[in-house]
DNA sequence: TTGTAAGCGTTATCAG
DNA sequence: CTGATAACGCTTACAA
C-alpha cells in the first residue's frame, strides 16, 4: 500500500533538480527543459509510481489563478427519464460509455424536469465547481433550449463544449441522423417492391424537423421512381401512447385507405405493437399488409425464434460512440468549432416485407 | 456575472476578523469563536455572495494533509450493461436520482466488463482521485465479488460505503426484497382461488439464493394452507433468453403437466412473453391458465388498453431511493454501520388470474 | 476567544 | 536552459 505520496518535490530530489524543473518536464515543456532531462525525469517518475491523478487538487487551485481550465475527465449525460428504459437510448449509452472509459472518463447521468423547478438549482454541485468537462445532451425540444441556457449561464460550466444528439443546436455540435434518408430507404424499399399505396404514420412523438424529413423522403422515394406522391402517400395522425386501443386505432387507420398495402412506422417500438394489434384483428404481416420500421432496436419474433423486423437501421452505438468522441476532441483540442456529423441509415429487409399482391 | 470569487478573505476584511475565525465560524466551531462571530460572519458571507463549492480544490487540498475525507457529492451507480433498458432498473434509477439529486449529488454510471480487463483499471480516474463519495452496486454474483474487491483495493476509495442491491455483502449496506413473501404472494394468490397444481419457472437468470427463497415462499403458501407442496409445487427449468423459441418450449413445458391450471412466472417480461406465446398456440390467459408475474413493470394490455397483468409488485422507486439513502446517511454520518433493509412485495390482481374451473 | 505561522502540491513570473 | 519566489484558498497547531 503506497502509504506516501509521491510529489514532485520528491522526484527533484532524486534527480537533483528543482521542484520547477521537473514540473516542466513532465508537462514536457520543451521551452522551458532540455530534452534530455525531460526523458530522465519521466523515466524516474514513473520508477517511483508518480501519479499525477493524486495531485489534481493541488494543481487545479494553482490553475484557478489564471482562469486556465483543466480536465476533469467527467461528462454530464442529459436525458429525459422516460427514455431510460428504451432499447434505443441502452445502446446509444453503450457506445458513449465504450469511449469514455477507454480515456479514464466518468459519465455523470443527469434528468431534469421542469416539474422539479428551475434546472440550474437542478445540477449537481459538481458544475458549481467547474469540474464537468463538458455534456452531451439528448433533449427534446420543450427541455433543451432552457436546458442549455441553464448550462450556458452556469459560471462554472459557461462555454464548454455540449454535444447534442439528432437535433442541432446553436454553438453545439451534434450527431444528427440523416431523416430524409430514413424516409428514401423505408418508403424506396415497399416501392421496389411494388407497393402504390402507402400508409405514413405520423407519430406525435417526433419532433417537427425530424417528421418533416422523414416525409421529404418517402416524396423523394416516389419521384425517383417516376411516381406521384400525392396519389400513393397516403399520410395518418398517429398518437401513440400507452393506454390507447391499437386494434381500435389501427381498424380506423386502415378503413380510411383500402388501397393501402404497406404500413410506414416512425420507429420498431410503435411498429411491432402495431403489427401485433394488427394479427389480433385476423390480418397477416406481410400477407396482407408489408410493414418497416426505424430504429433495428426492436424485434419481433417468430415461432422459430426469428426476427421478422424489417426496419431502417440507425447504429445507436456509432451515435453514442461519434458523439463521445466529438466531445472528448474539444474537451482536449479546445478548438471552439461545431462540428456536425450526420449519420447514414442503412435498410434491414426482413420478413415483414414482401412484393405485393393484388387486393381480391 | 460574479467575475471575482468571493473567498474567506474578503469575508475576514469586511468583517474586521482574521482568516482564520471566518473559518472557523462558517464551520460553525463553536469551541474556537463565539456565538455571536458565527451568526455575523454567516450572515455577512450569505450577502457577499460567498460560495464553498468554488473553493472545494483549497480544501481538498488542505484535508489531504491529514487524511480527512472530504464529501464530493458524487457516488458511482454500478450495473451491467444488460439491466440498463430493463424497466426495473429505469424505477430504481429513477428513485435514487431523486433522492441524489434533492441533495446537489451527481450520479456516476459505471458498467463494468470482465472482457475489457481488470476491473481496477476500468474505473474512472475519479477514483483514484478520491473524489468518489461512496457506490452503489446492482451486480449478479460474478462480477459483484470482484467489483468490490477491485474498489476496496482502489486506494482513492477503499473503505468508503457502498451499498448493495437485491443481495447483501459483507462490510456493505444493502437493500433487499423478501423474496420468500414473493413466493408466498404468488403462491397463495393461485391457491386461495382454488388452483391446486401449480408450475413454476425457475429461470436460470436469477442468481440461487433468490430462487430458492421464491421456491420456498411457494411451499410455505401450500403448508399454511394445509396442502401438501410435494403433490401440487411443479417446478420448470426453464432458460428464457432471446432465440428460444418460446411456444415450442411453452407446449413442452405444459404437456409435461397435465393437472396444472396455473403458471407461476419469476418476472414480468418473461411471464408476458410466456403468455403472448400461449396466446398464439391458441390458449387463452386466464381462462385456461391463470398467470401471475413478478415486478410489475411491465404490462399486458387488452384491447381496450388495461392491463390484465397480475404481479407481485416490487416497489423499484422505493428501492433505489432506499438505497440512496442509505447511502447518504453514511457518507454523512461516517458511521461504519450496515444497514440492511428489507423491502416487502404486495399482491396487485388483475385479470390474468381467475378462480380455477375443472378441466374437461 | 482570537490571531500567527506553516503547509497541502502545483505552476507563472522573472531573474540568473 | 535552470532555479528561487510567491501564490491559489483553506485549515491545523500553537501562541497570545
Amino acid at each position: 500500500m503506497a502509504r506516501k505520496n509521491v510529489t514532485q518535490r520528491d522526484i527533484a530530489e532524486k534527480c537533483g533538480l528543482s521542484v520547477i524543473a521537473v514540473s516542466y518536464a513532465l508537462r514536457g515543456d520543451r521551452s522551458n527543459v532540455s530534452q534530455a532531462t525531460i526523458d530522465r525525469v519521466r523515466r524516474e517518475a514513473r520508477r517511483m509510481g508518480y501519479d499525477p491523478s493524486r495531485s489534481h487538487a493541488a494543481r487545479r487551485l494553482r490553475y484557478q489563478r489564471t482562469d486556465t481550465e483543466i480536465v476533469n475527465q467527467l461528462v454530464a449525460l442529459f436525458f429525459p427519464f422516460g427514455e431510460m428504459h428504451q432499447p434505443y437510448w441502452a445502446y446509444m449509452f453503450e457506445g458513449m460509455q465504450g469511449v469514455l472509459a477507454a480515456q479514464g472518463f466518468g459519465a455523470l447521468t443527469c434528468n431534469v424536469d421542469v416539474a422539479r423547478g428551475p434546472f440550474r438549482e437542478q445540477l449537481p454541485v459538481l458544475f458549481r465547481r467547474g469540474e464537468v468537462d463538458g455534456a452531451i445532451v439528448f433533449a427534446t425540444e420543450q427541455y433543451r433550449d432552457e436546458l442549455i441556457t441553464a448550462l450556458r449561464e452556469e459560471s462554472g460550466f459557461r462555454s464548454r463544449p455540449i454535444v447534442t444528439l439528432m437535433e442541432p443546436f446553436e454553438g453545439c455540435s451534434s450527431v444528427l441522423v440523416d431523416d430524409v434518408a430514413v424516409g428514401n430507404l423505408q418508403a424506396g424499399h415497399l416501392l421496389d417492391l411494388g407497393h402504390r399505396h402507402l400508409l405514413a404514420f405520423r407519430s406525435e412523438r417526433y419532433n417537427a424537423p425530424a417528421v418533416r424529413d422523414r416525409i421529404e423522403g418517402y416524396s423523394l422515394a416516389f419521384r425517383e421512381r417516376g411516381l406521384d406522391p400525392e396519389a400513393g402517400l397516403h399520410i395518418w395522425p398517429w398518437i401513440w401512447d400507452r393506454g390507447i386501443d391499437l386494434q381500435e386505432a389501427a381498424q380506423q387507420a386502415l378503413q380510411g385507405h383500402p388501397a393501402v398495402t404497406a404500413l410506414l412506422c416512425p420507429n420498431d417500438a410503435m411498429g411491432i405493437d402495431l403489427g401485433r394489434a394488427l394479427s389480433g384483428l385476423g390480418y397477416r404481416v406481410p400477407r396482407d399488409y408489408s410493414m418497416v420500421g426505424v430504429d433495428d432496436t426492436d424485434v419481433w419474433l417468430d415461432r422459430n425464434g426469428q426476427n421478422i423486423w424489417t426496419t431502417v437501421r440507425l447504429p445507436m452505438r456509432d451515435i453514442g460512440s461519434r458523439a463521445a468522441s466529438l466531445l472528448l476532441d474539444r474537451i482536449a483540442g479546445g478548438r471552439p468549432t461545431y462540428t456536425s456529423e450526420i449519420i447514414s441509415p442503412s435498410l434491414v429487409v426482413r420478413q415483414s416485407t414482401r412484393p405485393v399482391r393484388p387486393r381480391c
